[in-house]
DNA sequence: TAGAAACCATGTAGTAACTACAGAGTCAAG
DNA sequence: CTTGACTCTGTAGTTACTACATGGTTTCTA
C-alpha cells in the first residue's frame, strides 16, 4: 500500500503521514525500489490508533506513551489508567469553561439583534465596559 | 506607565504586550529618550479589550476586527451580530464533541479500575479495537 | 557609592499539530 | 507522447504566545 492509499484509509492527509513518520509516532516503512513508502496492516492498525486516540483529543505525547504501552504488553498499566484520568479532567475543566463561555456569548448575543450603527451596537458598548470593569478591578486590587 | 505596569494591570505577560505591537493590535507607543515604551489610560483601555475577547476564545483576527469597529463608529454593525453568531456556533459545536468525548472517556476509563500487565488492560484493549474497527469501516466503505 | 537585582530593548527560535508549498522524479491513461 | 496524478525531500507558514540571548538602564541595598 502507498502513502497515499493508507491516507485515504485512515483518512489524514498524505502530509500528515509523513509528519507521524518524521516525529516517530510512526515507524519508517519499507521502501518501494523507486523510493515510494510501502505499507502494510500493522501500520495501518497504528495509524487508525494513533487517530482515535486524537479523535479522543489526546496530545500525541500521550499518545506515544500509549504507543509504548502497546509495545511492552508485559508492563504495569495503572499510569494508562492515570493518563486516561488526566484526560479525562483536562476535558472536563475545558467543558466547565466552555459552558461558562457560551452563557457569556448568548448574553452577548442579546445586546444588540438588529443593525444600527456601531457606535449604538450593544455588544460593543458591552465588551468595552466588561473590559473596562476587568481593568478597574484590577487595578484596586493593587 | 512603562511596559512592566501594564502588563501587571491587564494580567499578561511583557512579551505578549510587544508582541500585540507587533502583530498590529496594538499601536506603537510614544517611547520614553531611553526607549523605553510609554502607555497611557488608551492603551491599557484596548489591552483589556483584546484580553476580555480572548477570554471569550475569541480568535486575535476577530478582536481585530473588534478593534477595527471600534475605531469606526460610524460603520454599520450587522457585521458584529454575525462575527458574535459565528463565535457562538464554533463554541457550541466545540461543546458538542466535547461532551461526546467526556463520555467516550469515561467508558474508557470504566474498563480498567485495577492496575494489571499492560496486555490485560481493558483500556488499551478498548482503544485497539475500537481504532480497528474505524479502520474496517473506512475500508468497506470504499 | 558600589554592586546587585530588577527592569527594558531587540531579535531569534521554540511550542503543537499540522498544512502548504517548491522543485523534481515516476507512472498510467488517452 | 503528453497530460495529469502520484510520490519524494525540504522548508516555511499557521496560532498565540513563550523563552531565551545579549546588552543597556534603573532602583534598591549595604
Amino acid at each position: 500500500m502507498r502513502i497515499g492509499e493508507l491516507a485515504e484509509l485512515t483518512g489524514v492527509g498524505v502530509e500528515t503521514v509523513r509528519y507521524y513518520e518524521k516525529s516517530a509516532m510512526l515507524s519508517p516503512p519499507a521502501r518501494a525500489p523507486i523510493g515510494y513508502r510501502t505499507y502494510g496492516a500493522a501500520h495501518l492498525e497504528r495509524l487508525s490508533f494513533i487517530r482515535h486516540c486524537r479523535a479522543l483529543d489526546m496530545p500525541l505525547g500521550e499518545v506515544s506513551r500509549l504507543l509504548d504501552f502497546l509495545d511492552h504488553p508485559a508492563s504495569d498499566c495503572g499510569d494508562i489508567n492515570v493518563l486516561v484520568d488526566d484526560q479525562l479532567s483536562r476535558v472536563r475543566a475545558r467543558l466547565k469553561s466552555m459552558r461558562a463561555l457560551e452563557k457569556q456569548l448568548v448574553a452577548l448575543r442579546k445586546q444588540c439583534s438588529d443593525t444600527r450603527a456601531t457606535i449604538d451596537c450593544g455588544i460593543l458598548h458591552e465588551l468595552v465596559l466588561a473590559a473596562h470593569g476587568e481593568a478597574c478591578a484590577r487595578v484596586a486590587a493593587n
